[in-house]
DNA sequence: CTTGACCTTGGTGCGCACTCCAAGCTTTCT
DNA sequence: AGAAAGCTTGGAGTGCGCACCAAGGTCAAG
């Protein structure tokens, strides 16, 4: 049995956000001494781990505590975890499009930028921000 | 002249936001009525339209007020706001990397859930987030 | 002259995942 | 025994870009 601060050693995560993930349903302490400390298990270990892993691939904490929640559940079977799986996905790649999207519209600002000695007026980033962006989509 | 409400319309975005906006130093009323009403002439539009293009190239509206001074700025060359895009470039750059990983991790999680109706207990997704993310990386 | 649309300031709230702090116990080390 | 380290709860703050609200003053149309 560790106390929080054992065990937020352990995992490579601060106690404040232990406390903070019991606060949001996420983890829970095994059991707590008389004067209050909580007390974890190797099972709180494995949870944080899963919570780290499942970031990684960009859910957030109510993902995870959905994901948590239908590991817990006799009725859910392995679908409703390849859904989520599935639509998170979907909203990542949403997410690179947005990105890419910007990472081209920042290029077509650079590429013309050619003499970077110009004086500011004659800039050509500022111009092209200054005008319609309709020029650049036609 | 135009009055916030004008402003607002003819720019498409909220009278709240041109306010907001105004507490971030980004734009400044021409001038004010006895009443304290603001106006606004055809600037402050090029303004916002300045604005919304460089919020599309990712900048954020600190990045935007940096860049309005340079535009304001006797000494400042093309150089500067040159490397301010490519800076920002760079930081997009960072994030599509980002969450490319993610898209990856999320392929290897969903990939090997070939049979959807498997019971909770043996569902690969969640087996893979419990165990060590190293074995993905070797 | 009234009504309704518009404007003002100043403030709060949101989502996300924490971080930091204070005041006061408890446990451990020496 | 006393100091240092660790734990508790509760609350506030962060960054970003706004949205929303209340109470009240102002302006244009009918």
């Amino acid at each position: 049995m560790y106390t929080i601060g054992k065990l937020a050693t352990l995992a490579g995560v601060s106690t404040d956000t232990l406390r903070y993930y019991e606060k949001e349903g996420l983890i829970t302490p095994a059991s707590k001494t008389d004067a209050g400390y909580r007390l974890y298990n190797d099972e709180a270990l494995r949870r944080i781990r899963f919570i780290k892993h499942a970031q990684h691939c960009g859910f957030t904490l109510s993902d995870i505590q959905e994901l948590l929640q239908l590991k817990h559940n006799e009725r859910a079977c392995c679908q409703d975890v390849r859904s989520s799986a599935v639509e998170k996905k979907l909203q990542i790649e949403h997410q690179l499009g947005a990105l890419q999207a910007m990472s081209r519209a920042l290029d077509e600002l650079i590429d013309p930028c050619n003499d970077a000695t110009r004086p500011i007026g004659d800039c050509p980033i500022l111009g092209a921000l200054e005008s319609s962006l309709e020029a650049v989509h036609n």
